[in-house]
DNA sequence: TAAAATAAAATGTGATCACAACCGCGCGGG
DNA sequence: CCCGCGCGGTTGTGATCACATTTTATTTTA
């Protein structure tokens, strides 16, 4: 069943001193979640992970916490603290939700896009490829995001990425699956597509490259082998 | 500028035995906000709850820390806790959000609604209009979230619930004005052509029902005199 | 031998305290 | 009369502790 804490491996990251500590374990165990490093159905302790990080215990209750309520750990009405599991249906629905909200944040950022944007967006996603090169999976899932987080934000009354970083942070622990399989299968470079939709200020170009973007991130996981054991937990 | 707040007028709930004390602390400002009781730009203190609820400060340090992670109260970077001020833009993107959502959850509700769900709904769309009768402005908002919350939660795998709910809650404190204004433009009754499409099991009928029903209360709001001074602060 | 009962360890919750950063107010200098 | 400075009160944060509940391990019993 459920591993244990124990046996995390966990991305450190340094503490800024411009961070409060409660912040810097959420943005810790947040990347941890969101690159996959912390597999669905292990036990999260608020005092196991204070001894790993090193700090009291009450830091790391307000980022579990938060985590929680953006649906990144379930709260057991045991109030055990787990990473849920997956199902097919919720996997499927949350994909659904993706191409929804994201369609709709790229096409609000579109007048937004000024050159230099999409001058970092190019670096940015040359990021992606370099993390690809070097078969860096916790890069290629951080770096993937930091591109989609650009993009969004350009948008000055950006309302929906919170929403979108909520369901990133559901897909999270299986993104890592996908990502290890998608050195062989590479496929099309979405983003150039939509970094070319940026700079003809292409409304409809932009939604498909996006979408297609995530649509291609579903298929290269519908095509692990023996994917379905990963559904509904690890026997 | 911003109220205090000791001249708040909390819409008080029993704490039922088996709410942890920080959950009742966060329902109870979560429908304090929903329904528009406590306004934009008031700020709230841990302590001053604290003393308000007769709790200790750390479960209200919790609840206030969920709602600012769904974006129901800000924490400005001096550390203050404030409902956030309404703009025009936030305004529109929000609603936009809500219509994109809640047809896509209304849509996958619609293959589990039962019969005795419809005869549930229609309870619920009695006590809305029981509550409009009786010009109750708390009630008509939080039953008029019931009824979505209830049609929504038919889908079993339902994930977009907690993201509506967190536009709802960033529109809560100004449902009230709309609410306000109701009883005067009282207009279709969206929820029984919502309740008609389900009966007959037709999709884009309960969509556009829904998108209608939002609609709806945008435009009680634009046409609420002197709205615009509600925007960007009441100076 | 296996299931039930009991003891021990662990966990989340809430309370209290210490501390640094911040706000508001009054004093003093221009 | 207005602006800058300093002081006390307030606030959020993090640490530590007590406690009820749960989980896990051990012992007992049929």
């Amino acid at each position: 069943m459920g591993s244990r804490a124990s046996d995390l491996r966990l991305l450190m990251i340094d503490k800024p001193e411009s961070l409060k500590t409660h912040q810097w374990v959420y943005q810790l165990l947040r990347n941890n979640l969101l690159c996959g490093r912390i597999e669905p159905g292990v036990a999260l302790t608020i005092r196991g992970l204070a001894e790993i990080l090193d700090v009291s215990p009450m830091p790391v209750r307000e980022a579990l916490h938060r985590l929680a309520c953006e649906g990144a750990v379930e709260v057991k009405n045991n109030r055990r603290v787990i990473v849920p599991r997956m199902t097919a249906e919720k996997f499927a629905e949350l994909c659904d939700l993706r191409i929804l909200l994201e369609t709709h944040a790229a096409e609000g950022a579109l007048p937004h896009i000024t050159d230099s944007d999409i001058a970092e967006l190019e670096r940015l996603d040359a990021r992606i490829d370099q993390a690809v090169d070097q078969h860096d999976v916790d890069d290629i899932a951080l770096c993937n995001q930091d591109f989609h987080r650009y993009l969004y934000c350009a948008n000055p009354n950006q309302i929906s990425l919170p929403l979108i970083e909520s369901l990133w942070l559901q897909l999270g622990p299986f993104s890592r699956i996908a990502i290890s399989k998608l050195e062989k299968v590479y496929l099309v470079d979405r983003h150039v597509e939509a970094l070319d939709a940026l700079k003809q200020r292409n409304r409809p170009g932009l939604r498909r490259a996006i979408e297609a973007d995530i649509r291609d991130g579903i298929a290269s996981i519908r095509n692990v082998d023996g994917i379905h054991d990963y559904f509904r937990g690890v026997a």
